[in-house]
RNA sequence: UGUCCGAUGGUGUAAUGGUAGCACUUGUGAUUUUGGUUCAUACAGUCAAGGUUCGAAUCCUUGUCGGACAACCA
């Protein structure tokens, strides 16, 4: 018998290239990636797809991963958001090689090199009001026009540029351009920006500059400073690439030479992604912050009760390629399921209580019935619930004329109390409203789970709690913010047209069976029957709250 | 009327000239003291037309459709 000894596995496209640069020892054969986010926002699960992917490529093929913070431009950048993006990175599970590096730690270096390309003939410093420079940019389908200072004298180019950078001149009363070609088809090579003047402090170089480098000219030089091969971006980028090149030209003497990789972006459906609106909706309070557990922000599914494990298991899942995408949002309702279920101790947990007194069972008494922590885990162990005459089930689980498929309780139906008893409903009592207020029920006292009369077979199994013993709880039910598979993709109307007034129900009044009276904030549990929960970071041990991270896939109400 | 990129089941993603596979979704059934999990099973795909070839999702040509690009943003 001969089996392939290993199955040979499929290569996405920058794996791909990645392997033929190894074999053919490209860049010494070294392999470092860098995750670039500008500090300019929170990150998202969009970026968590690139997390896994620069960092997740770094460690398969033993090599390392910048975190490098692309703040270029003082104007929208901000300490908060370095930090927050480091404690993403690392929830995620990632570690970045040495410190944290900082495109602004590399100015003088790119001034220097700024300075050389003048010398060159390669750059020229132009003084025109910024709407002529963009009207002699032409159109895409049009070229462009030379300025009338393109070919200033290289000394003056370099007495103007030293002056931009001493502060001599008011903001965006000069800029240095790349000289290349006002013609050419891609826009981004007519004379591109390579420094614009802005008088403004930088959160990490202070007031030390007033001049700061465009993303072009900095993004190379950047991962060519730090020895990077595999410049992995999203394909908005592509059209940037020869540019990417062209400035890398300027510098690159021996072998080495970093390399620009496109991919696509991730989308979501049901979701919006982009910072903007991300900033949109925390500026106008249409949720609560940038770790509201309706954002697709890696915080807020964190707050959400997301794992990083089931994180990664979707980055993994859905793959890289350069075409446009949208992922069903379900597949990450998957991915975290999935993994919750492994980890997740099942607990009981009724959010929407109706009271049930089992009419046979002695006043006054109680007893402990044993659980099973986690069937999926068989390290899990086993807790104890108390029980006793009165007890609380979900308001859902009773109708008082059911159809024949409806398996729970009902007037004269059997239905068992998961690990109790088999009850029988006998009577149940009404307000004025024709509301529900309490169940009346015998129980098979010979049906106790583990006991001689257990093994009789009923339809339906129901989660309960003890009325006594039961602990209170706030439960925040959430579900997705837009009702909409595209709210950013309609151009006549605007994506908060289409947020879900429901996005949110609190449920103030849930009860919770006792062993859950000293979670802490993170916890999470698959309250039985019902979803998976986890303690908010608002939560206290005299003010429990819970979110819903996901509800269990339920085959009952869907065929409704 | 530009340049660049892309097109495989409903959604993603493989197959790199040789059996179109996997996951999610959906349907059906089994198991189940969670209408969960698990298991089994089914539905469903190569944008179009030509060409090269014994053989094309893959190579070539043309077309169609989709996306990106005209910030002193990244």
């Amino acid at each position: 018998m001969d089996f392939p000894e290993n199955e040979k596995q499929s290569l996405n496209f920058i794996e791909q290239i990645i392997e033929e640069d190894l074999k053919n020892n490209n860049n010494e054969g070294r392999i470092h990636l860098r995750f670039p986010p500008e500090p300019n926002g929170y990150l998202h699960i969009g970026h968590a797809k690139s997390i896994c992917l620069n960092f997740g490529l770094a460690n398969h093929y033993n090599g390392l991963c910048n975190l490098r913070f692309d703040d270029t431009n003082p104007e929208k950048e901000d300490v908060e958001y370095v930090e927050s993006i480091m404690e993403d990175i690392q929830w995620l599970g990632f570690e970045w090689d040495q410190e944290a590096y900082y495109a602004s730690d590399y100015f003088d270096q790119l001034y220097d090199w700024a300075v050389k390309l003048i010398k060159d003939g390669k750059a020229y410093v132009d003084e025109q009001a910024q709407s002529l420079i963009s009207e002699q940019r032409g159109v895409p389908t049009r070229p462009g026009i030379n300025s009338p200072y393109r070919d200033r004298p290289i000394e003056e180019n370099l007495r103007l540029f030293e002056g931009m950078k001493n502060g001599e001149f008011e903001t965006g009363a000069m800029i240095l351009r790349a000289k290349i070609d006002m013609s050419s088809p891609n826009m981004h090579m007519r004379d591109p920006i390579m420094y614009r003047i802005l008088h403004q402090d930088h959160h990490r170089s202070g007031d030390k500059w007033c001049i700061y480098p465009m993303y072009d000219y900095a993004h190379g030089q950047s991962d060519f400073i730090e020895g990077i091969t595999h410049s992995v971006c999203t394909l908005e980028f592509e059209i940037h690439r020869p540019l990417y090149d062209w400035f890398l030209d300027q510098i690159v003497e021996g072998n080495y030479r970093p390399r620009q990789i496109e991919f696509a972006r991730l989308n979501l459906s049901y979701t919006v992604m982009s910072k903007r609106k991300l900033l949109q909706l925390v500026e106008e309070n249409l949720v609560n912050g940038w770790d509201d557990p309706r954002m697709p922000t890696i915080s807020g599914l964190r707050r959400r009760g997301y794992t990083p494990e089931s994180i990664r298991r979707f980055a993994e899942r859905i793959g890289v390629a350069k075409r446009d995408n949208v992922i069903d949002v379900g597949l990450l309702e998957f991915s975290v399921r999935e993994h919750l279920n492994e980890i997740a101790p099942r607990v009981f947990a009724v959010l929407n209580p109706v009271k049930v007194i089992i009419t046979n069972y002695p006043e006054g008494q109680s007893e402990e019935v044993e659980l099973i922590n986690n069937p999926e885990d068989p390290e899990g162990g086993s807790r104890i619930v108390p029980f006793s005459r009165e007890i609380y089930i979900e308001r859902d689980d009773f109708m008082e004329d059911p159809p024949k498929k409806f398996f729970r309780m009902g007037p004269g139906r059997e239905v068992r109390l998961k690990g109790a008893y088999i009850v029988k409903c006998e009577d149940y009592k009404k307000d004025e409203n024709g509301a529900i207020t309490e169940i009346y029920c015998t129980a098979d006292m010979d049906s106790k789970s583990g006991g001689a009369g257990a093994s009789r077979k009923v339809k339906g199994t129901l989660h309960w709690v003890s009325a006594q013993h039961a602990i209170d709880a706030e439960v925040r039910v959430y579900d997705r913010l837009f009702l909409d598979e595209d709210p950013a993709g309609h151009k006549d109307k605007d994506f908060k047209e289409f947020m879900n007034p429901e996005s949110l129900k609190v449920l103030p009044a849930c009860k919770l069976e006792p062993s859950l009276a000293d979670v802490k904030a993170g916890d999470s549990f698959q309250f039985q029957r019902l979803g998976y929960f986890c303690v908010d970071k608002e939560s206290s041990a005299d003010a429990l709250v819970f979110n819903r991270t996901v509800p269990l896939r339920d085959s009952w109400s869907k065929r409704k």
